[in-house]
DNA sequence: TTTATTAATATGTAGCTACATAATATTGTC
DNA sequence: GACAATATTATGTAGCTACATATTAATAAA
């Protein structure tokens, strides 16, 4: 924003940035046609149409054929979340990473599970439930539900000294994802595990993946107390 | 991924896609350079950068100049998340708004808000605890900072009937922001503000929002018993 | 006045050339 | 062999032309 971006089209996105910044341009305001702007800031319409395009991407402005370019009214604040493998992540903070897993059996999923994966008839499924641990304590308690039909090599895989999201993520790339965050409390059996008090309140990220429409895994992610998520606005 | 896409660049962006889907290209792959790629797939080599740039904001190839393009090991779970307007989220749903104005005060911030605004020398902001409503029923509980320094208009506006965000926006745009997501156990006061009982888990979403480095404001957002957030991949 | 058809227009995309930039390879020197 | 200088190379960007597409605006038909 304040500072001078490198390449053109990053400095034609932050001086229309400022112009809505500033006020020149309010909410609710048309912008020039992408020529005449691009005239104005003395840049071909090409580099122009990349800076707008970054700009609509954030959910700053609204572009549609024909109708123009306008400031957004209601700007959503669009975040993006970066959620890494639990290894990793438990890695870069320094802490030595442990798995351990807790049980592993092969059963119908309960609805709740088998409509969250949009499956059209609940078939067997593995599940899994286990620990990730930094530096020995519980860090994550994972529960998963892995669709044997679309994996079904996941049940000759050992499952005792890597995390199934581990073989999951070389030999199962998702297509798409959803993800669900919500606040828990947990019960005597979690809080257990997880070392937190009977009802203490922690995060739970669920995860839905998806390879061309057919089940992957849910997972359910119980956070250890104290944890939280950090999103920010895209650059 | 499975259907065709309309335009040529998300054509074969899901092409490209489709080849570390199945296996033709594995994590940790390089894939070829643009111009072969671009041959073997029939576009330009515009098109072709095209969709590896939408890859890799996705965080599925990571790019390197000389270096090439490679299948990432370590996938992050990029996700967006659009938070939007309280007002608009509870029409949206059908429900008729309400806000309603608990406390206001101006006072110097404790050190967590200040910290937490980047802010160099504390000084004095704006307080505002407020509710919003959904059908007459609490949706949201709200506690507010306001830099007085950054926004000294926000003293001579009316809280009591509109909230301080939906002032915000149209007053003052944001250059930048960070969100922090996390679980909460409500004590007695919350719990009666926002009907649950107390210690419920409940998801608070905090904001700090800047212009050019300037800190505007810090809301802290208690959300009521069963609410939860959605993402998903992008497109 | 209403409705269907047609024209006008702003943004979106495809492909091109040319050049910029960041890494990696190579070469030369000590 | 170690290290610095130089060449090479794959991706990144700027700008161009031409055309596509979605919508709005204008016009004609009912």
């Amino acid at each position: 924003m304040s500072f001078v971006a490198r390449t053109s089209w990053q400095n034609v996105r932050d001086r229309v940035h400022g112009l809505i910044l500033d006020g020149t341009y309010r909410p609710g305001d048309k912008l020039p046609r992408d020529e005449d702007l691009a005239a104005e800031l003395g840049c071909a319409r090409t580099t122009l149409h990349r800076a707008m395009r970054a700009l609509a991407d954030t959910g700053i402005i609204e572009r549609r054929r024909k109708g123009g370019t306008t400031v957004r009214t209601d700007p959503v604040t669009r975040a993006t979340l970066d959620i890494p493998v639990t290894r990793l992540e438990v890695e870069a903070r320094g802490f030595t990473y442990g798995y351990h897993l807790l049980e592993r059996t092969e059963t119908v999923p309960p609805a709740l599970i088998s409509a969250a994966l949009k499956m059209l008839k609940p078939h067997r499924m593995l599940r899994v439930q286990a620990l990730h641990l930094a530096d020995g304590r519980t860090y994550l308690l994972e529960d998963r539900w892995v669709s044997l039909q679309t994996v079904p090599e996941i049940a000759q895989v050992d499952l005792s000294t890597q995390s199934a999201n581990e073989w999951l993520v070389r030999n199962r790339p998702v297509s798409h994802y959803d993800i669900r965050i919500s606040a828990h409390s947990c019960d005597v059996k979690e809080a257990q595990l997880i070392g937190a008090q009977e009802g203490q309140a922690v995060l739970v990220v669920e995860r839905m993946t998806w390879t061309n429409d057919a089940p992957i895994t849910h997972v359910r992610a119980t956070n250890s107390p104290g944890f939280h998520l950090m999103a920010s606005s895209r650059s």
